[in-house]
DNA sequence: GCTTCCATGTAATAGGTTACATGATTTG
DNA sequence: CAAATCATGTAACCTATTACATGGAAGC
């Protein structure tokens, strides 16, 4: 049995009440974000299958303009839903990555083309690291520890990245359709 | 449109014919293996989509006490739709790391159990290292690129866990359920 | 003798994403 | 005035994984 979003669900909400709408934010920009993502698709029905087995206790809130708002709360039980999921071992690390699909082509593509890729995923980079870097509430030490595994990770990327460009870019001409062969 | 298990099998035929098989094992062990995963029930009948499509051609070689061998080559066409596919954006990286989420519950963790999963987790980057060090042929320059991209990140994750290891282990009791509370 | 490797393929199933549907309020 | 944010939820779709089916040969 592999982590499922339900189960991902009890782990954010271990870390204080929320929403739905204020999980799919932690998948995107919270801390769980550079590591596990999931859509409202997914998750507002996990919401509703951990309620109904008990894992989870909603309470509603009325709110003037906006549809009523449902706070979500971990219970007893989906504490140890919880830890019972965590005797299970980890599935291996899964890395997918097209920018370096596109780059193991290099010789397919331009120079202009490989500048680009390069500087978006150097951005994205960037991005990562600074939303880490704001996000530095306190937290506990398991938080601390994947925080900066994640800072450690886009560090050595943008480092990687920025000393050996070099290696892929500035070489021969673009390939042209009607160049010799 | 993301690339698919179509495109990768078109990218992986670029450097060199190969069975289904073979290709399998390049997502497993080669050097695409740590940023891109497919299997046999995926792969199989992309083949046979690419083949009838056009963009692959495929020969038989008949063995003796093994099934038939189907050796796939990539077509012009096959070419000119990676080409194609190259055209577009590429996904951003996507990592999901099972180990982490479980990190991140560290409180909920004995200490012997987080032991044994940096454990684990250290023994899965020397894996790729070793993996990565072995598989050290005559390649394109893109596919160095991605080869030396895959080294320098299992490099970090492997040194931040030996350096931060004990951040989480060496802490207090693995939680009681009977301790005081 | 058991496990792994070689080798291909299919079917059931699961799991999630995307797009849709709705709508007020705030920010640029 | 347009876009993003807040806020929930459903349904269609897609894609791929898992398990199954088959079986000889080679290595441990």
């Amino acid at each position: 049995m592999t982590i499922d979003v339900r189960t991902m669900c009890l782990g954010i909400l271990r870390s204080g009440d929320a929403t739905g709408y204020e999980i799919q934010k932690q998948f995107k920009e919270g801390p769980f974000g550079h590591f596990m993502e999931a859509s409202y698709g997914s998750i507002y029905p996990a919401l509703t299958r951990l309620t109904d087995d008990g894992l989870v206790t909603c309470r509603e809130e009325i709110q003037d303009g906006k549809p009523d708002k449902k706070v979500y709360s971990i219970s007893a039980q989906g504490q140890a839903a919880l830890a019972d999921a965590l005797t299970q071992d980890p599935a291996i690390d899964k890395f997918r990555s097209e920018f370096l699909f596109f780059m193991s082509m290099a010789d397919l593509l331009s120079n202009e083309h490989l500048t680009a890729l390069i500087d978006n995923r150097l951005g994205e980079a960037k991005d990562m690291l600074r939303t880490l870097a704001e996000s530095d509430e306190d937290k506990s030490l398991g938080m601390k520890f994947v925080h900066e595994y994640g800072r450690a990770m886009h560090q050595a990327s943008q480092d990687f990245l920025e000393q050996h460009r070099d290696m892929i870019e500035g070489r021969s001409e673009p390939p042209h359709s009607e160049a010799a062969e």
